[in-house]
RNA sequence: GGCGGCGUACCCAAGUGGUUAAGGGAGAGGUCUGCAAAACCUCGAUGCAGCGGUUCGAAUCCGCUCGCCGCCUCCA
């Protein structure tokens, strides 16, 4: 059996088959730059850079999209308060993205349209739809008048008669139904414009995605991806949208990924507990957030806590450490994996993407390449190696080869405590000299001074290894 | 009010009708070690929020109850 995947649109796993042979097409909305990344975004950012990965892997030629939203009003504001423009901030955090995402091990989609790159295409489709009767003007605005789509709310089950019934928005009385959106929005004293058939205006949020996935993927395509609240509206916004103006779907298969709380507290900035991704990274590797990350389903809701990245940094050394113990038995000569075992490991992803199935294989084999190791048996062990390593990679969570993670590490760990390795490495051969000559008290007295450092000393058959811890 | 989700061992977390309920972390005991560390071995839920029901058989399906949460408004 083949790849299955949860589609939101039909609440149910469907087998996937995408829609040209050995081909697919991949569109996730991207962040609005107005502020840094959070881990909320990385959740959603490695999600389906796992998922992009293993359609690779599968062998699917795939086209990935990940848009930038860079005017919105948000922007804008942030522009104003800052005495700066709305162009300013989003080259900014665009930047500051880039450096989020190269941090956390994520593979370059293969576009990343910016919605102001894209003004044309917005125009045209918008005019489309006004000539299909789908596209109203109030004054220099443009709405979409969602009664005249009778597929509305498809997506998000929701009515829009009960969505009407639980709306305490202001009513803008000039809008034929009150959950009409803007596609355009005429711009006000200050911001920023671009020429149109309706005026000087902007861009309406939801109208970027449906232009710009219509011109790299074409429609339909297969996979439309997002955090769970895009949901309603955006992504039911998007599929009015275009379909109205195209008469096909947009999308085969509708992908959300589940929210991240904060020790039981939604993020948010009134209770100030939004996370950024930089903070994070800043003291730990970026594989261990990613196996923590991988630990639980990818639609499940999930609760950001220290201890549990502390635990899933943990798994991740375990893991790199039987790869380093894999590489120094069997050598580097590359072995190829264990067709069984990439097997079991893809009917675990096979089944929606279930990343903790394929985790608990991996620390399974993990054991048994260790029990292997320990008993001498290198003979069997380096195709076993390989195909540990290969799954491993293919969830991104093996960036680099385990020595140099482990170096890295190192190298952090001392900028921190601002400790120099050559002060360590004199501490660990003072201790090896003791233990030469036999002065036990003097050597543990070394290991414990070096263990309030946060590293810890190994004594292995080929020497003394310090590790931090 | 409408729609949806969740409650599995000390903690995290898979499993949605059928062998002994994955895996990780923490813990306990052991092997190895001068002692450690790492690794390995062993142990750990007779039970899956509670109560009923369907079934030859349920954590898994149905009903009710309790508790928690999300969306319906910008949000990954």
């Amino acid at each position: 059996m083949g790849l299955r995947i949860y589609n939101t649109l039909s609440g149910r796993k469907e087998e996937f088959v995408p829609l040209r042979e050995g081909e697919v097409r991949l569109y996730v909305c991207g962040v609005t730059v107005y502020n840094a990344s959070h881990v909320g975004h990385a959740r959603a950012l490695l999600t389906f850079d796992v998922i992009y990965r293993y359609l690779k892997f599968l062998g699917f030629r795939v086209t990935f999209v990940r848009n930038f939203t860079d005017v919105d009003d948000k922007i804008i504001q942030r522009a104003n308060q800052e005495g700066s423009t709305a162009e300013a901030i989003a080259k900014r955090y665009i930047a500051e993205f880039r450096r989020d995402s190269d941090a956390l091990g994520l593979l370059s989609p293969t576009q990343e349209p910016k919605a102001t790159e894209h003004i044309a295409e917005i125009i045209s489709l918008i005019r489309r739809l006004e000539e299909k009767g789908m596209a109203y003007r109030v004054d220099g605005d443009v709405y979409f008048p969602v009664q005249a789509f009778p597929g509305y709310g498809k997506l998000s089950r929701k009515r829009l008669k009960e969505l009407e019934a639980g709306a305490r928005v202001e009513v803008d009385a000039r809008k034929r139904d009150p959950m009409d959106f803007a596609l355009w929005k005429e711009s006000k004293e200050g911001e920023p414009y671009w020429e149109s058939p309706w005026g000087r205006g902007r861009p309406g949020w939801h109208i970027e995605c449906s232009a710009m996935s219509t011109k790299y993927l074409g429609q339909p395509f297969d996979i439309h991806g997002g955090g769970m609240d895009l949901i309603f509206p955006h992504h039911e916004n998007e599929i009015a949208q275009s379909e109205a103006a195209f008469d096909v779907p947009l999308a085969r298969y509708w992908i959300h990924n589940g929210f991240l709380n904060i020790n039981q507290e939604k993020m948010s900035k009134s209770l100030g507990n939004v996370l950024g991704i930089q903070e994070i990274l800043e003291h730990r590797e970026a594989e261990a957030l990613r196996h923590y990350f991988l630990s639980s389903h990818y639609r499940s809701p999930m609760d950001f806590s220290e201890e549990g990245l502390e635990e899933a940094a943990t798994g991740v050394e375990r893991i790199y450490e039987t790869l380093e113990r894999g590489d120094s038995l069997t050598g580097l000569a590359a072995a190829s994996p264990e067709r069984a075992l990439i097997e079991m490991f893809r009917e675990e992803m096979d089944d929606d993407f279930n990343t903790p199935r394929a985790m608990a294989l991996i620390f399974d084999k993990v054991r048994s390449l260790n029990r292997l190791l320990d008993e001498g048996k290198s003979d069997g062990a380096s195709s076993r190696v390989a195909a540990l390593k290969r799954m491993v990679e293919i969830l991104g969570l093996l960036q680099d080869e385990p020595q140099a993670f482990f170096e890295r590490k190192k190298r952090r760990w001392l900028r921190l405590q601002g400790l120099s390795p050559e002060v360590i490495e004199g501490l660990v051969q003072k201790r090896d000299q003791a233990r030469r000559e036999k002065r036990w008290q003097e050597a543990d007295k070394i290991r414990v001074q070096l263990q309030e450092k946060g590293i810890t000393l190994e004594d292995t058959a080929g020497g003394t290894v310090w590790r931090v811890r």
